[in-house]
DNA sequence: GTGGTCTAGACCACC
DNA sequence: GTGGTCTAGACCACA
């Protein structure tokens, strides 16, 4: 896992996303147990502050919960991950949209590529299995 | 104009990106001139020899065209420009679908999911000119 | 029982409280046998000398009375405990109101709030049995 | 403004606390500018981490609000304190309630006793207004 | 001057 | 060992 950690955003929110990421796409399983607070924030050469707000912001969110002494966990609540995941998807949406209308791409446009590409890569995972 | 220069790539890839996409939007239209090397390069607070390698591969490229005497101009030729803003839309889009698979989406969500938001877009726009 | 004593004031004082509060409470039930002053001190975490103090002045009151021979024991005057009851109460009300009026509310505000709170108390509890 | 700080539960809850009883019985009136974080810091003689720690809370909830150069106010929405100002006298009540359960009193016990300490507060104050 | 962020290092409670 | 809290001191962006 690479903790790509950029200096232009506070480095607890970008922490944030990679670990909402992590979770979302199930390289964290619901109910596992994360590692420690100083692990991470060794793992992420971050300061174990810095890993530790982060931490807490996602616990309020509802995605992860503590038990004080054994450790922290994602939630088990699939609702809360389906939740965030849809946030996320809609915000990486909401990004690439702006970026093809920049481009200069139309509504149409932009879906008939976007499906175009999906059936080509459809055709590729059929050709590499037949 | 916001020149947005990270350090983790080479410098000159990020002002060819850039600059393509100025072009492929129209910024600068067709057949324009450009600022000179040294002041474009002032601009984006960048070495005068970093812009200068950028220019070059975006002229090897057909995009830009040098006319010894009077400066540097944007091709004429609409063609070039609909095929590097296809490229450039290409690598959007593969780069934005990596990111929703990453999250667990299926094809078919994707597509859904992009075709919802952008008819609520249009109603947005319609509410507003009503 | 939590022998809850802070550092912000005499200690016997709030030693003094929390016995009263426990003879009110019925929690030594009237003409009850206390434990030994050595007892009482160590469950308290206390020096002896201080419970000593505290015990000397609930006698001194009326409602512990020595019997040389066989220990201390809790009045069995029920007046007595009465009244202190009410004194204990009368404080508690008026830390309450005073609390309430510095956050802004008017006696009728008051009442009406904890006639409330009380009600749907009774709704809980008919509930919980019904 | 006397800050109360015990250490027996952490400290920013204790700097919450007191602030939003601040606000709610309107010392700190609505739409006021509160001093800057290291003012109030070392007004509380807390380490001005703490002392962000608890406003960054407060501001989640709604209370403050921030204007990055030149300082934190309190919020402009009466709904809001009043609705704060709900949940404190909740928690009074209940703790109040709770005390007198313990020392063995009933529901309308508690009321007329209430109700007969506000009635005599009252004529207090009309002699002392006579 | 303001708020915000980060680090380093310490201490605590819990089990 | 775990998470949680606190402090001291530094740096940044903004205006």
């Amino acid at each position: 896992m690479p903790w790509d950690l950029k200096s232009d955003r506070p480095i607890y929110t970008q922490l944030i996303e990679q670990i909402e990421l992590m979770i979302c796409s199930g390289i964290y399983a619901l109910g596992t147990k994360l590692p420690s607070v100083r692990d991470l924030a060794q793992e992420a050469a971050v300061n174990p502050n810095t890993m530790q707000k982060a931490l807490a912001k996602l616990e309020e969110d509802g995605l992860l919960y503590t038990n004080r002494t054994s450790g922290r966990f994602v939630t088990e609540d699939a609702d809360i991950v389906k939740q965030v995941k849809g946030r996320l998807a809609l915000s990486q949406i909401n990004d690439f949209l702006k970026k093809m209308k920049n481009l200069g791409f139309q509504n149409k446009e932009i879906i008939s590529m976007v499906e175009n590409l999906l059936e080509s890569k459809e055709d590729d995972y059929h050709e590499h299995n037949s």
